[in-house]
RNA sequence: GGCGCUAUCGUCUAGGGGACUAGGACGGGGCCCUCUCAAGGCCCAAACACGGGUUCGAAUCCCGUUAGCGCUACCA
């Protein structure tokens, strides 16, 4: 058995779509489970919308994912030759006929199809032109499609995640295959290169369902064996509709920006859809691979849940080295606008990453303990000042003084808690009312990771610096009570 | 309207005639842990769209209904 050869096609119509970047995943997976080809075909042959950034953001956004191609990119405008010469082909078999019918007759006659309640399908008036006629408009320089002569016969095929589908040709209207300008419809290309790029499964997105008669019809009259065809389920919404724009980040590039992990949304999106049996969620790249099948697709579109995904990007950061989030976070929070100078950023995202869901949620804590003072209070640490009164200076000095004498060699977590607790004995305090000023004072907020964790990472004297500071702010500060 | 596809907790899903008192995960609620919040552990609520068949037995097979979605271009 050759291997197969499958093909991803995006149109650069767009960003990097997620229900596309899914639809190429399991090309991925399934070329990689069996040893195949997979090729990205680029499919601009809608001039007016494609874009070369579009196609860079495309390449981009698969790289991003770990999608890795065997051929290409492969463009379809580089194939209008090909495709012209197989509609001609058509047209000269007698299996496709010219048709000189105007867009402005097309759309009347729709209309009228429309307004007597009936199901639109071309009359066919092309078709009965004598030959005399057509040459006549030929030379005259008369504007024409061509069109695929459809048979009236049954089209069917066994789809390997649908089972089988069957249409009639009755049903079906004679599409155009070649325009008045001599490029290629969609079903026209899309036949013609994958035939000529010999691919032997065709998986995509089961928008495409209604295509596949079509296209079967075209194979067909090309005299060339059917591809395997599988049909995956949609991306929906929140609100069960297709997904789009409306719906908030769609395209792949709008969840790295907002810090998601590649192997995270990987990880998502081969789960939107497709299963690998069992209680199974995290799954490994090497795993997924050896799980996949088309069988274990999903018939049913799947609702987008961006929740779920920000779990996953969590545990895929605990799971994480700190080593290799270094370079990823020092972006983000140069970005935030601090200045990491010479730090080793590693224990500060040790610090917070088993409680961040996204890499711009740890940049932030990291920004904060590599400069206190600019964190904003938060009301949660409002409240707890309130709630203090004077305490929370007097408390917080008390443990500052107490810091202090740690030496600088002794500035590690152990020894930091246990100098803590030594204060809260001292002052006869509850542990949580001489620990939580310190964490308001170097994060503005009530939550965090543990105080001594938190103060060896901040540095000794930042943090005795910031906490002073903090105190003197709310020494004269008057009780909510 | 026509054609097609689909239907298990709110969401992602397991299941493929008896193992189903329908399992897991996210989210929600509770408890434990605990200096806070996460993480982790334990527990709770939460679904087979409806109606007919077939069968000793149906979430599972068949038919219908309903609903949702897709396509219905000289777009892809």
């Amino acid at each position: 058995m050759t291997p197969p050869r499958v093909r991803f096609a995006p149109s650069p119509t767009g960003y990097l779509h997620v229900g596309g970047a899914r639809t190429a995943l399991f090309n991925w997976l399934f070329a990689r489970l069996t040893g195949g080809t997979l090729v990205l075909r680029i499919e601009d042959t809608d001039r007016e919308r494609s874009t070369d950034e579009h196609t860079r953001v495309i390449l981009e956004g698969l790289t991003w994912l770990g999608i890795t191609w065997d051929e290409g990119p492969l463009f379809q405008g580089e194939y209008a030759a090909r495709h012209q010469a197989d509609a001609e082909r058509l047209l000269a078999e007698g299996k496709a006929y010219r048709c000189f019918c105007t867009r402005e007759e097309l759309d009347a006659q729709r209309a009228a199809a429309e307004a007597a309640g009936a199901a639109f399908r071309y009359d066919r008036r092309c078709l009965r032109l004598s030959s005399t006629e057509i040459e006549a408009r030929v030379r005259a320089g008369t504007p024409s499609t061509i069109r695929f002569l459809l048979q009236d016969e049954e089209i069917a095929w066994d789809d390997a995640v649908h089972g089988r589908i069957s249409f009639q040709g009755r049903d079906l209207d004679d599409f155009v295959i070649l325009r008045s300008d001599h490029s290629a419809i969609y079903n026209l290309a899309v036949v013609s290169d994958d035939i000529a790029m010999d691919i032997s499964h065709v998986i995509r997105g089961d928008d495409h369902i209604s295509n596949t008669p079509k296209q079967i019809a075209l194979y067909r009259a090309l005299g060339h064996p059917l591809p395997v065809f599988a049909h995956v389920p949609m991306i929906l919404g929140a609100d069960g509709k297709k997904l789009s724009k409306r719906h908030g980040a769609t395209a792949v590039g709008d969840y790295q920006e907002q810090g998601i992990l590649p192997a995270a949304m990987r990880n998502f999106l081969a789960l939107m859809g497709w299963s690998p049996g069992g209680d199974r969620e995290i799954v490994a790249e090497a795993e997924m691979i050896r799980l996949f099948t088309l069988e274990g697709i999903q018939k049913k579109a799947a609702v987008f849940d961006t929740t779920k995904l920000e779990w996953m990007n969590g545990q895929y950061l605990s799971a994480l080295p700190a080593g290799e989030l270094v370079a990823p976070v020092r972006r983000q929070v140069e970005r935030i606008g601090v200045d990491p100078a010479g730090r080793d950023l590693a224990p500060l995202i040790d610090a917070v990453k088993a409680r961040s869901r996204t890499i711009i949620h740890v940049a932030e804590q990291v920004a904060v303990r590599l400069d206190p003072a600019r964190a904003p209070l938060d009301p949660k640490g409002e409240a707890l000042i309130r709630k203090l009164g004077p305490a929370f200076s007097t408390n917080l000095e008390a443990a500052a003084s107490a810091l202090e004498q740690l030496p600088a060699d002794a500035w590690t977590a152990d020894r930091i808690v246990e100098c803590l607790k030594g204060v809260a004995e001292a002052h006869a305090l509850k542990l949580g009312d001489a620990m939580q000023p310190i964490r308001v004072a170097l994060t503005g907020s009530t939550v965090s990771e543990p105080v001594n964790e938190l103060l060896a990472v901040v540095g000794r004297q930042r943090a005795i610096e910031r906490m002073r500071a903090v105190a003197r702010r709310w020494s004269g500060a008057p009780s909510a009570a």
